[in-house]
DNA sequence: TGCCTGATGACACTACATGTCGTCAACTAG
DNA sequence: CTAGTTGACGACATGTAGTGTCATCAGGCA
């Protein structure tokens, strides 16, 4: 057995989310968490770099796995084709089942600018990530910059809208109709 | 004559910009940027809400001017037209003349990942503007949202393209080849 | 002359964030 | 079995950001 519980960092993520709903995250200060997750203050900041990291650990791992998309995507797709392809079969999924969850999460982002900044951030990094791929695959500075701010408002204005409508449905039918109001908007 | 020398929050910024280039954001404190403009560090807090809102004063007009923009377009364009309208005629004169000092701003901000938060936060509050024009003339809660992200990786990649460049010339040429960058994505 | 307004100074205080050191279970090597 | 190492955490100290509150005083106004 070991001298502490286990889980330290997802214990903080409970009690930082819950504490969050009930009193706002500005309310709500490191010592209140730590203490309803039984650890010390100290501890809180060696598990994320600040109070709103704690709503955000885990997306960390998303630019690896666009990395590896664009590694193991077939040649000879189309750029918008291989951004169909990455959000529909690799971001997606990774929101399935989830949808309850982050519409508590996004009250709790939207509630405050400081959380809103993070959340943006986030999106960059991943846009980065995918800003690399296409220019691995041949694409120039510019159009790789594009494509890949393509594939983040399209994934952004898809998911903002999957967890608005008040009946759930596939998401990725709402990222491909997404992807037809971007082209519609385009040629015209 | 005044109490105190006027300006206060002009001096605050120069003072923290200057200090900023010397040492970097972070090693920097509100009291040796109040120290050199001579105030307290209370008054910067006055001015600004926070350490690094001293470097994004001003860009809170933008939303403004993008708004009015709306209202003054003739009718009968389309999304892609009012676009590269808005972009070519209000967005980009407002960045004329200002390139060096916004390169040396963008080191700054390049430095810190507190203050890129900040800068995509503003950049999401201008987007935000411009899909509420977009709502206003017609367009769907989606194709509006779609519009004004549209809209901001344009600019934003032109801008970052320009500022890049050896040699300056003119933004709206850039704009302009971003938005046949972006068609030439969309389209294949 | 006297009142009001607004920008600033002065002071106190909370919360966030970090550096450093001590503790002790679990693991590892011989 | 033992000695040394590792790693997660507690305890303590400290610095900086950010806010609330009251005092001060030049300039405007009646």
């Amino acid at each position: 057995m070991s001298r502490w519980e286990p889980g330290a960092a997802e214990r903080l993520q409970a009690a930082a989310l819950e504490l969050f709903v009930e009193h706002g995250f500005a309310a709500v200060t490191v010592p209140q968490i730590t203490a309803r997750a039984g650890l010390t203050t100290r501890t809180f900041f060696r598990h994320f770099a600040d109070k709103r990291e704690v709503l955000f650990a885990g997306e960390d791992a998303v630019p690896p796995v666009i990395t590896r998309f664009f590694a193991e995507a077939p040649a000879g797709l189309s750029t918008m084709q291989l951004i169909e392809r990455g959000l529909c079969e690799v971001v997606a999924p990774r929101f399935a089942g989830m949808r309850d969850q982050l519409r508590v999460r996004r009250e709790v982002v939207r509630s405050d600018e400081g959380l809103r900044e993070r959340e943006l951030r986030k999106g960059a990094l991943v846009a980065e990530a995918g800003a690399a791929g296409f220019r691995a695959r041949g694409l120039g500075e510019l159009e790789a910059a594009v494509a890949a701010q393509l594939a983040a408002t399209i994934i952004g204005t898809a998911v903002a809208r999957w967890l608005d409508e008040p009946e759930e449905r596939p998401l990725t039918d709402i990222v491909r109709e997404t992807i037809a109001a971007l082209k519609d908007v385009v040629q015209h």
